[in-house]
Parts: C-alpha cells; structure tokens; sequence
DNA sequence: CGGGCCTTTGACTGGTTTCAACTTCTGTGG
DNA sequence: CCACAGAAGTTGAAACCAGTCAAAGGCCCG
C-alpha cells in the first residue's frame, strides 16, 4: 500500500529504511466515493493528501455562484489547500473526489516533526512545492499567452487521459470558460 | 548591508550568529541601473534573487510579440525564475529592473551545501516557496472570479504605492490587458 | 424506464481589443 | 536650460470574441 508514495519520494531524495518507517508510520490511509469530500470550504484543511488512486478537483464557489475549479490531481500528486495549511484559517475552496479515491494524508500537525527527524523529507516537499509553484507560473503564463482555443487544445495534447476522465463541463470550468463554448469548440474542425 | 535580509529571514526561522555568517558569505551584491538585465530570456537563470532596495519586473514576449508581465517584485521579495532553476534550462523570460535596483544574489550553485550547513534555511526557503505559491493560486483565483475592472480595482487597494511606482502600461500587461482599456478604467469614476 | 443532469446549438448581447489620431510627459543632447 | 523626439497616456469608432439565455437532444444512473 505504501509503494506508491515511497516510489515516487526515491525519485527525488533518499531516505533509509527505518526514515521510511517513520513516514509510514504518520500517514493516514483513507477512501473516499465518487462525490465525498476531502475538504470542506469552511474548515480548515487537515494536510497535504497524497492520491493513491483516483482523482479530485479543488474548486470555489465564485461571484456568479458557479463552482470555479482551480485544480485537478490524480495518482501521484499531491494536493491540498496551502492557503489554509499557511494561515491555519478555514479553506475558501472544497476538495472533492470525481472518482473512488484512496489518499494518504500526512497531517499538518505531525509534519515539523517529522522533518526534524527525516530532515531529507524536507527537502522532498520543497522540491515538490517548486514544482507545484512552476506549475502555478506556467499556467498563468498559459492563460496570458494563448487563446481559450489554444488553451483547450494544448490541454488536451498534453493530458489526453483527462478528456475521458473528467466531464466537459468541469474541464471548462478548469479552463476558465463556458461549457457551451467549449462545446463549440469541440464542433470545430481541430 | 545585509541589515535588510537578515530582518526578513529572522521574521520565518531563528538563525545563530555563526549561521548568518555562512549565509552572507554565500551572497553576492550586485546593483542595476533602471533597464537593467537581472536575467535575460535564453540564458539560465543564476540563482534566488533578493531585492534589498528597488524594483523588478519579470516577463516574456507573448505570440503577438509583446512583453506579458508576470510579476513585480520589490524590497524584501525573492525573484527569480523557478522554472529554469528547476530544470537548469535556458530562461523563456527577462528579469529587469525598473528602477534603480540593489540585490543579493544566492547562487543556484551554492544552495545545496549551504542548506546543509544551515537546514534552517531550507526551512526558511519552502516557506517562502510555499507563499509564493499561494500567492500565485490566489492570482488564478483572482483571474477566474473577477472582472478586469474589479482585478484592477483590487490590486490598486492592495498596493497602491505600485500604481505610482510602475507605468500604467506595465501594470495592464500584468493584468492581462490593454494600456487603452487601463485608460479607460481610469477615466471612469469608481 | 424515467428523470435529471450534461451537452449541443442558435440568436442575441456586451465587454475588450484593435486601429488610429491626438495629447501629454520625459529624458537627452545641444 | 531649452528644444525636440520618442515614449506613454487618452479618446473615439468599429469589429470581434465569448457570455448569456433558452430550448432541444442525449445519456447515465437509480
């Protein structure tokens, strides 16, 4: 059960056995259906989640009372509300599962100590932080630079598997249009 | 000199004496005059950047062949470009200053073995990760729930010393749109 | 098999961009 | 210190892209 999340920690730094423990040993295994809820706008978010399996979508409640998603995660990342985890308030956002989803969640309250004692797990989630937060850059780069058309497309060229995974209408949100446009712009000859 | 970045890393971790010492040795001071190349698009970008005095924009020539500004950075701020530091590839974006600007530079090439030497650093910089990540998640948040105008509105209550400090057609292409319709928001009583 | 949610399609609306002309500001050399 | 050129900001008119509203068709799940 814990392969998963070892493997993808040795990609990036490397800890002995008995570190490896000691992580274990401060993960909570927990499942979630389709629709459940990892976090609830309103409360404060409990830890990062690391997805086992399955797949949830962060999002909030915008102006127009739509559901404005601002993140998909999947198998092998991590995800959680670092708004909420930095100022310890209530989260603004919900984090649901789209699909039937197994977590670890490593909780807010364990982690400095346990990066006292795996001082490589630091490292690790600063590395990780960077590469959300190239991420983040990117995508802002993405949404100044290219067209709602483009968008969709380099989207779906870069994660085809999400097309099929996620229904049109929370891709669009995601995207940041209408799922109306977006279905015209699947009618277009690519 | 180094008054200003020891104040700053003092507000996130506590530092001893000697540890502050190892920390200024690895800085390198540098000063720009106002147009100033801090990092050009195409070469590798040499490290975190602090700004003791000054300011900085940071940006990349679009598809229409403008400049598209990502971010500001001023006194007390960290700039630098994540992704070609992550990835040790040439930069697709300039840093330059729009002022006349004063840094410390922490080179990539020394970071490592200096976290090593002083972990609280490490601390210290995902901390500061982590901000700017949520930072940058609040950004696409803004970007998706508001108008332009209300983005702009926001952005002048929040820091009204940028909107005497940077030209206005700087502060449009930061905010994704046209200097003209910048004017006009202006023009229009609030 | 039925109901509700998702997707598609059409017509209309409106906010932003584009293009262009004009004015104001700025900084640089004589 | 002034003059002038180029840069930055303003304003108007027209075009266009995406949103909204609305209605119909399709599909999934209970």
């Amino acid at each position: 059960m814990y392969r998963e999340i070892l493997d993808h920690i040795r990609k990036y730094v490397v800890l002995t056995p008995e570190e490896e423990e000691l992580l274990c040993q401060n993960l909570e295994y927990k499942k979630y259906h389709k629709k459940d809820f990892l976090l609830e706008a309103g409360k404060t978010c409990k830890g990062n989640y690391f997805i086992i399996r399955g797949c949830v979508r962060q999002y909030f409640i915008n102006k127009k009372l739509n559901e404005q998603i601002i993140n998909f995660s999947i198998e092998n990342w991590w995800i959680a509300d670092q708004d909420s985890l930095m100022t310890g308030r209530p989260s603004a956002c919900t984090i649901q599962a789209i699909e039937e989803t197994e977590v670890f969640l490593l909780p807010e309250k364990n982690k400095a100590a346990l990066f006292r004692q795996v001082p490589s797990l630091e490292t690790y989630f600063a590395l990780i932080m960077q590469k959300a937060f190239v991420a983040a850059q990117r995508r802002l780069g993405y949404i100044f630079n290219m067209t709602d058309e483009e968008r969709f497309r380099h989207f779906s060229s870069l994660f085809p598997e999400f097309i099929q995974r996620v229904p049109q209408y929370m891709l669009a949100s995601y995207l940041g249009f209408t799922p109306q446009f977006l279905s015209r712009l699947r009618a277009k000859k690519h």
